[in-house]
DNA sequence: TATTGTTATACTCTATAACTATA
DNA sequence: TATAGTTATAGAGTATAACAATA
């Protein structure tokens, strides 16, 4: 919400809802496979670095130590991801996907696919890749660093 | 956080991270004005439409009768607004805002276009309107409705 | 009987800090 | 002494539903 203008909203307050809108259509599309949006990441991220420590991912994905337990917890007691003890350091957690949990991001991975598809049906390739650069454009702005969502438990 | 692909993360993961940036600096340029977003677009919208009742008000931002009350005690304790009477239906409030709440508000609708300008400046003139049409197209896309900031409490 | 505003209650989510076991 | 993980506790924020006054 900002300085309206004669040709709508600001940029900004646009941005912020149609980002916000977006997230909510993510979180509907991943909902029916029990996971919500940390979930989905940790998942995701635990499948692209099978044995990392909990607070390593929790690190990478700016979530708290306290709460990366809570949602490892739910994610293991659901038969998803395992905690296995790392040789090296045992005091630390080596994560791994369990095959149910990769057949649940597979599918995840699938209705996000076909959503991201649906919302940019009406934008062409050449709209596509204009709307990427210039999304990348405000992110440096903003200071925002790469491959990470604010959000999800430290700023 | 969706499909990764050779060209970066996908677009709904990076519009949504952006405009979570962009609502979260949106949130510390308000901040020292003693405003988060929600009493800034309740105070806006008053100011917009002067002697609106409490609910119509939340109805128009979607936000909840319950959460009205509180977010409204919190701008009249500080002076900002003023709950009257109103004559022709003595259940309502006429929701008014004061020669303080107006000065709050302009000082900070100038933090906020000054914000938007730095946030915006590596975007020319036909960026921006670029921008602007790609979202409004998404926007469209998500059935978002038009004027309306999601997750403010009424989804 | 319906509606405006209000309050009370219970619930979820979260940060903080203390604790253990290892290093 | 520092670190990985865990747990406990307290606080904020919220939805829900009940309520009083008025229509």
């Amino acid at each position: 919400m900002a300085r309206p203008g004669p040709d709508g909203p600001p940029l900004g307050f646009l941005l912020s809802a149609v980002g916000f809108g977006a997230a909510q259509r993510f979180r509907s599309v991943i909902e029916p496979f029990g996971l919500d949006p940390r979930q989905f990441a940790v998942l995701r991220a635990v499948a692209s670095d099978e044995g990392v420590s909990q607070q390593a991912c929790g690190a990478s994905l700016r979530v708290q130590p306290s709460r990366m337990v809570a949602l490892v917890d739910e994610l293991e007691d659901r038969g998803l991801i395992e905690r296995r003890v790392n040789p090296t350091d045992r005091r630390a957690r080596a994560l791994h996907v369990t095959p149910a949990g990769r057949r649940i991001l597979a599918r995840a991975f699938e209705a996000v696919g076909r959503n991201e598809a649906a919302v940019f049906a009406a934008l062409g390739e050449a709209d596509r890749a204009e709307l990427r650069r210039l999304l990348y454009s405000v992110a440096a702005s903003l200071g925002l660093p790469p491959g990470v969502h604010p959000g999800m438990g430290i700023e």
